[in-house]
DNA sequence: TTGTTATGTTCCCATCGAGAACAAAATCAG
DNA sequence: CTGATTTTGTTCTCGATGGGAACATAACAA
């Protein structure tokens, strides 16, 4: 496992380390800015530059000048650069969406698709349509767990154990994939909310709940790579069995599959999301029953964070789906179950509570980051020259 | 935030990795193989240890032949090099050791004390009493969360919010300190159960059960570095009232104070580690109330790792404190209950559950071992030549 | 117009690790 | 006992890297 020895290795290095701040910058900033940002002299800076430059990665644009000094230029990405791809694969719609360096993504075209894995030729298609030179590394966000990182689970569309190499070929460029929750997830702490964490937590509200473990501005994967099932463990009591084999899961209690089930509904199949924005809309109304149904949602979804904060003490959870709306009408119910849950000596630095920011793009966000952290992989630069 | 730059920083890098490979290492090596090992070239390694061997890190030791080939040297710590202090502080006993490059450590002094935190003078004093020119960092393990590494919290021993910062002052050696369970868990990753997993996690379960969540190696901290109150999430639907302050936690089903309130008696008073014992010894020979008694604490512990496992997906979790008489005495309970508390589509690939094999050494264990990542850091390493 | 300030550019230099060639010290085959 | 083989140590040269100093350049300010 060699880290790094020669002084190419040093060079590729920072290479990366200035490709990297370039991407995860708010702002672009200029080449002296980024001599001071690493740690370099600004000679070195210029050859840096200079190379990536020549290797159509990065481009330098003359900057306004702000005082005195002399005008100096602008990192942003080359017009040429490679591109990363980014796919929302959903319960039957798909998106494609192409991202630069700098995270923007734009939307190329998106489907529905007959909720069987005959979909990921169609995604192909598309890919092939859009995809030209530029196109580097394909970042694709499913939901359900994927195992090993190919082995793919998605109970509601009833793909169990969907095997993705048979289905992603030799034909397909450079593609990662991984579950949409997580890449909702990875999106907050790189472009969204949790941006700037250490520590921090992001769940995905949606028929049922799963989340992800962030760390330093990454994801926590598992050794399967199927971490983040949070919404599967027993954190609210409850009696009931759920789909997943275990009984007394989270998630019966948070999410709109137990909207479904209180209003005598069978989760599962279906209508549930609409089912849970018209409770929405009827508690925003006032009525009493589908606040009461929101009052118990926001309660379980509190008391979960809460005891999910004494294990893993993060500095701030951020959520998204369902859970958005569920911080703007039920803030203080989550607060207070999630202080409940709390260990009494935390109670005073509980943990941020906050509704997420990429929004409904996250999942997409999160495969077009995945598809960067190859392109700026050292290995890829080299290559790259 | 720079992390490498200059040709310098190259070298001490490497310096960092050898001695890194030598600090891990199960064996002791030879420098040729230390070439390979790090992939450098046999006179950069030569000129790497005769660097180290000057500064008084590594020692070059004859290595019996072992086949063909040109006699080489073995790379052993060096016989004057630095050495890390271990202090494991205990409800009423405290241990101090000393580790060298390796982790080999040998215990210096031990003593009882009275509860109060007077404690830290005394050992401030063994320390100084062993402490030569060679010390160069202190690791310490306590009990109890230490909120920013420096706000102590040890409810059993009445300790709340004890300022480790005015008790660890300007007298001490360079001083790191971290809770018990945590250290224990690092331990098991670095030197024990867990040595070369990627994503593990251990419990320690005496009077209650804490853990860490353990990422290629390291222990996970949080936000405010009081990750790991495991024991302090619901996961067994207890309805009692938990000592911190919070309803159903996985400590009232697991432990000794589970086994104390089983048989009539009050958590939180004393002997209930001898209890615990008694309960064992009584279930090994036969009595089936205390026999029952140990299922359902094994039950419980199984439960809780299963939901734990959906989270987090660990590879193996080991365990310390009464886990090891659990896993002897009731294995197949443990794993059924943690199977039944996976998800059906995860009970094929299981967390290998196992004993610790640091044993109770653990926490001094882990001690020296944070103590030792200070060392081997690039910065210390270049302070020292 | 002239001074100030921030940046770009060009040079030289110390250091680092790679690679090749050779030397040294053991085992193995006869 | 001798010579071939194998593995490692040692020495030397070389290209590349980043640092630093000196200078050039282009804006702003007085």
């Amino acid at each position: 496992m060699p880290q790094t020895m020669t002084s190419a290795d040093l060079r590729t290095r920072n290479q990366v380390r200035l490709l990297r701040a370039v991407h995860d910058a708010v702002e672009p900033f200029t080449r002296a800015e980024a001599a001071r940002l690493l740690g370099i002299g600004r000679n070195t800076a210029a050859a840096l530059v200079g190379e990536l430059e020549r290797a159509r990665l990065l481009h330098e644009v003359p900057a306004e000048p702000g005082g005195r000094g002399r005008p100096t230029t602008l990192l942003v990405p080359h017009p040429e650069g490679p591109v990363a791809f980014a796919v929302d694969l959903r319960e039957d719609t798909w998106t494609l969406a192409s991202a630069g360096l700098g995270g923007g993504a734009t939307e190329l075209e998106s489907g529905e698709h007959d909720r069987t894995p005959a979909v990921f030729a169609e995604i192909r298609e598309a890919v092939a349509r859009h995809g030209g030179e530029r196109l580097a590394v394909l970042g694709l966000a499913t939901s359900g767990p994927i195992r090993d990182g190919h082995r793919l689970h998605v109970s509601h569309l009833g793909w169990d154990e969907v095997e993705l190499d048979d289905l992603i070929g030799a034909d397909w460029p450079r593609t990662v994939v991984d579950n949409d929750a997580r890449l909702a997830g990875l999106a907050e702490a790189r472009r969204g909310a949790l941006r700037g964490t250490g520590t921090a937590m992001h769940f995905h509200i949606d028929f049922d709940i799963g989340g992800t473990l962030l760390l330093g501005g990454d994801a926590q994967r598992g050794a399967h790579r199927i971490a983040g099932e949070f919404g599967h463990m027993p954190l609210t009591g409850s009696p009931l069995a759920c789909m997943c084999g275990v009984r007394g899961c989270w998630s019966l209690d948070v999410g709109a599959n137990a909207l479904v089930r209180r209003f005598g509904g069978t989760p599962g199949h279906g209508a549930g999301r609409e089912l849970a924005q018209e409770v929405l809309r009827r508690a925003e109304a006032g009525d009493a029953e589908a606040g009461a149904a929101l009052d118990e949602n926001a309660a379980a979804l509190g008391r979960g964070l809460g005891a999910l904060a004494n294990a893993l003490d993060p500095e701030a959870i951020s959520l998204s789906g369902l859970g958005v709306e569920l911080i703007r009408l039920r803030r203080e119910v989550i607060e207070a179950h999630c202080a409940e849950g709390l260990m009494a000596f935390r109670r005073d630095e509980p943990p941020r509570i906050t509704a997420g920011t990429v929004g409904a793009a996250g999942p997409l966000t999160g495969a077009a980051e995945i598809a960067w952290d190859v392109i700026l992989s050292p290995e890829w630069v080299r290559e790259r020259l």
